[in-house]
RNA sequence: CGGGGCGUAGCGCAGCCUGGCAGCGCACCUGCCUUGGGAGCAGGGGGUCGGCGGUUCAAAUCCGCCCGCCCCGACCA
């Protein structure tokens, strides 16, 4: 392709709308424009790199044995009504009416559609294992867009969905379908984890994040790097013991402590560091209130709180149901005296005596409390985010935290969407079963996203050989006749040699063509300039490592196939 | 949805506080010149100052409402 002819807007500025080096950078680069928030359109360079993470991920797909099918986007709410999602899933479901004023959603997700095909195919044990899959728009109404195409509300996605007679099959499946991740992101040259992660609104049983390891990335991850063990924070399991020093228990004293509320605040004023203190989270958890007992140096972790309460949603309780609860306004709350709550607590708090606490009254707290004497003894679980230095779960070494870019996700859905959808076959006994399904996304745009994030310089994008839009740039400096032909040749050679070649035939000066080159961050250019008018030699730059070396013109094509 | 910020030429920004010519750099067009790291000179085109309303002799500037976008939190590929 020549530069000339392609349709390549960079820009020299970073666009005052991003934040992220790969946002910055995509936009700069001219592989992406923003339409509205979180919906972008694809420019050719963009595209490219889309397409090739694209047909890698088909390629896997199609090894694994899975086979590709195309759903609709447009879907009807009867079958979300089915599965009672259509009220579950909340607003990130884009709904709307027809002319005939039939309700419709957008899908976010495509369990329901799958699951609707499947039921009305397949009869038998004989066409199981089945796995479908497709690579195509999904549309969440995302309450906050970010990072450009990282978290857009349009998004390019590839789905599949297992089918199997039993657990034991959904267990091969869903192996099959890690394996075949681990070499898709392998392949896309990606570092990146595995983890433990949780279900969340697809639910099913379990289930692992595919994370792109990068600083910038929005989930946080705890790694064991003895044992193997990786999870995402937020189901990494906190030790089951604190071993606190066995303390007399001293008498309970209230004390005044004026405008403090912050466990920072307390802990400054009182002279207690804040892992003597206790803070008491208020949660609604539907109808419910619940307080959280939480040692004052620890992050509670709503996920778990969920998933202990088996509510789909926890929030922070609001100032009006603190101060009805409490008696106090907010930053005072604690457990003595607290009536009218469930009262769970960490496992951080089990064992720590004399602590601190709020005292359920205006500008006071407790010193000195006792869990047991001073107020009922609350329902132990683990509810806290792990850290750094945390001990593993698995072998106790300890835990370092890492963020991640999370690009694909597997879960076993067991019956979740079979049962209440009655997608059921024969086995081999003549029973009626529900099919036992699995299902793996992939974001193919934040893949490319997560590339770049990970593969990137000052200059530029530094992209991996396998997902790069072009293999080569070839700069011609300069508008001599003869440098000009002997690029077009070269040109003609490379890409008849199957070598996917960008010409920079553009009348500009070398120093734009550099740095546009270096932007672009295709992993080869070829540099035609002073030197083949010297000795008709070509210089080539290896982008990744800047590595340079002078051959003649003829020796390029075998030199960029290796 | 809560909190913070921003909307002025394609991009990056100044002007707004203190109302009175709509500006700068880059990009773009023409000519000359230049060609190994975003050259130079000369000339030129391009604006509903986010929208609507109000105050005023006069509004980019002051006031009100609305819209859009970005960032931090809860959701997710």
């Amino acid at each position: 392709m020549r530069l000339s002819r392609f349709f390549l807007p960079t820009l020299r500025e970073d666009p005052a709308e991003a934040e992220v080096v790969s946002h910055k950078l995509m936009l700069r680069a001219g592989m992406i424009r923003k339409l509205a928030s979180g919906i972008y359109s694809y420019l050719p360079l963009g595209l490219r790199a889309l397409r090739k993470v694209e047909n890698i991920v088909r390629e896997e797909m199609n090894r694994a044995g899975a086979l590709e099918v195309l759903l609709p986007l447009v879907q009807p709410a009867e079958l979300w009504q089915e599965t009672g999602r259509w009220k579950d899933y909340g607003k990130e479901l884009l709904r709307f009416k027809d002319r005939k004023d039939h309700d419709f959603c957008l899908g976010p997700t495509h369990e329901e559609v799958i699951t609707d095909l499947v039921r009305r195919e397949v009869r038998s044990y004989r066409d199981l294992p089945l796995i479908l899959y497709q690579i195509a728009p999904k549309f969440r109404d995302e309450i906050r867009p970010r990072f450009g195409i990282m978290r857009a509300r349009e998004f390019l996605m590839k789905d599949a969905y297992s089918f199997d007679a039993d657990e034991e099959g959904l267990k091969v499946s869903y192996q099959r379908m890690y394996e075949a991740y681990e070499r898709i992101f392998t392949r896309c040259g990606l570092r990146f984890r595995a983890v433990l992660a949780d279900t969340g609104a697809i639910g099913g049983s379990e289930s692992h994040e595919f994370m792109v390891l990068a600083e910038t990335g929005e989930d946080r991850l705890a790694l064991c790097e003895a044992c193997g063990y990786a999870a995402n924070v937020e189901l990494a399991e906190g030790q089951a013991y604190f071993v606190y020093p066995q303390e007399e228990e001293k008498p309970l004293e209230k004390v005044s402590t004026p405008g403090v509320r912050s466990v920072e605040e307390v802990s400054a004023f009182l002279g207690v560091p804040p892992s003597k203190l206790v803070k008491t989270l208020l949660y609604r958890a539907g109808e419910e209130v619940v307080a959280v007992l939480i040692r004052g140096d620890l992050e509670l972790n709503e996920v778990k709180l969920r998933n202990l309460l088996g509510v789909a949603e926890v929030e922070m309780a609001d100032p009006e149901t603190v101060e009805r609860i409490t008696r106090a306004p907010v930053g005072f709350a604690g457990p003595v005296g607290l009536s009218g709550v469930r009262v769970l607590a960490d496992l951080s708090v089990r064992g720590l005596r004399n602590f601190v606490t709020g005292a359920n009254e205006v500008e006071a707290h407790y010193v000195n409390v006792n869990y047991g004497r001073d107020f009922p003894e609350p329902e132990f679980h683990d509810l806290r985010v792990v850290t750094e230095g945390d001990p593993c779960p698995r072998c106790g070494r300890l835990l370092a935290i890492t963020r991640g870019i999370e690009v694909g996700h597997i879960f076993k859905l067991g019956t979740k969407y079979s049962r209440p959808m009655r997608a059921t076959f024969l086995d081999r006994e003549g029973q009626e079963r529900p099919l036992v399904m699995g299902c793996y996304g992939i974001g193919i745009g934040r893949t490319v996203a997560a590339a770049i994030e990970q593969n990137h310089d000052e200059a530029g994008i530094v992209f991996p050989r396998e997902i790069a839009p072009f293999e080569a740039l070839i700069l011609t400096l300069g508008p001599d006749p003869d440098l000009l032909e002997a690029s077009e040749r070269l040109y003609r050679e490379l890409s008849g040699a199957g070598i996917e070649v960008l010409w920079d035939d553009r009348d500009e000066r070398p120093g734009v063509k550099f740095k546009d080159a270096d932007l672009i961050g295709l992993p080869y250019q070829v540099i035609v300039g002073r030197r083949f008018r010297e000795t008709g030699e070509v210089e080539l730059k290896e982008r990744a490592t800047g590595r340079r070396e002078t051959l003649s013109p003829e020796a390029l094509p075998s030199r960029l196939k290796t």
